[in-house]
DNA sequence: TCCCGATGCGTACATATGTACGCATCGCCT
DNA sequence: AGGCGATGCGTACATATGTACGCATCGGGA
């Protein structure tokens, strides 16, 4: 009687890849060794080589998880909203709320920026995640003021997370409202000079 | 004859603090070792571990300089401006400029902010660098407004130096005007509704 | 049904790393 | 002037890590 089962244990791949994002999460990069995944991932060591190359290559692949995942939920929450208005109110909730900037997906955000800093093929990752975000954003409003949101709630989620008094809601309500106000619109030449 | 003299080095373990945010920003946190730095900051081994009690007390004071040395270039260049149009250029400058937001300096903070994570002493430290920037923002601006200012210059910095094809230097200036424009001075009822 | 390639599993091994330690040497305080 | 405590320096050592490898086993296509 053996040790241990061997296992039928299709998506193995994919359950080692979200333990991936769990250690992560959990200890940082660079504490993440493929016998703390193969434990996360209750697999054996062995089965990390056979299913990546490289610990780099492991890397690389959480990473993506998370910009398809989270990229999908952002975009989800958007074209939620049918009207001007609506969208102004799920920017706000992108920012605010628990189920997008949760500390989880922050911390592993913070960790892909520095990994992708030294990393071209995870630099195009973050590249195309804040394209889609942007072109998510373009649904509800013009190119520019698309870009400009994408950066305020990128400011904004980094120093809720820190900030030990985190804005008001309706104060940053405000700020949205006051980046997506039509300038053109209401009063010529207004915000001019 | 010896192979190596004893040489007398005062200011050493300064030395090796920048030395060791020179090879963070080189390497990274997770390839942060005490034979690289010591090999940066040219002393040997023992040294490391008679300065420092460990890696983690180095990477603190490390990251500690490094908020010190941004955080006091940001008061600096805001203190440079005299009138709130001074101001308010000074915060484009600081969003655009290749003198703050570095590419080396973004680089360290993404490290920072993925260490301090997980880290309650750096915490405090970033805490205490932003209310710093916000103390300085707050000789211009009011507060509120000086805290989406902050939020908006991390976030704009960030996406620069991750976008492909960075907004201009108009836009930015646009947005800050936006932010920093008194409601219900100029043009009152202008921005409303 | 059969078999072979894909997958599972354990282990080995060279290397890099954090940290401790012992001794040498010199600046500085009395 | 003298000595002592701080600082410099080399090295040792246990441990953790990345990766390779060999063998076992099973599922699914021919």
């Amino acid at each position: 009687m053996p040790a241990s089962q061997r296992r039928y244990d299709p998506d193995r791949r994919a359950r080692i890849v979200r333990a991936a994002l769990d250690v992560i999460a959990e200890r940082g990069v660079a504490e993440t060794t493929h016998r703390r995944v193969a434990a996360a991932a209750d697999v054996p060591l062995g089965s990390m080589t056979y299913h990546f190359a490289t610990l780099d290559a492991l890397l690389a692949d959480a990473f993506s998880l998370l910009a398809d995942t989270v990229s999908a939920r952002f975009t989800e929450r958007l074209a939620a909203a049918a009207t001007v208005d609506e969208a102004r109110e799920a920017v706000v909730d992108l920012i605010v709320d628990e189920s997008w900037a949760t500390p989880r997906n922050m911390l592993l955000s913070y960790e892909l920026y520095a990994y992708a800093a030294r990393n071209p093929p995870l630099r195009r990752v973050m590249q195309a995640w804040m394209a889609q975000s942007q072109a998510a954003l373009r649904r509800h409003f013009p190119p520019d003021t698309a870009k400009v949101l994408d950066a305020m709630i990128e400011g904004l989620s980094i120093h809720r997370s820190v900030d030990a008094e985190p804005m008001a809601r309706d104060q940053i309500r405000a700020v949205v409202e006051r980046l997506t106000a039509d300038p053109a619109g209401a009063v010529p030449g207004a915000g001019q000079r």
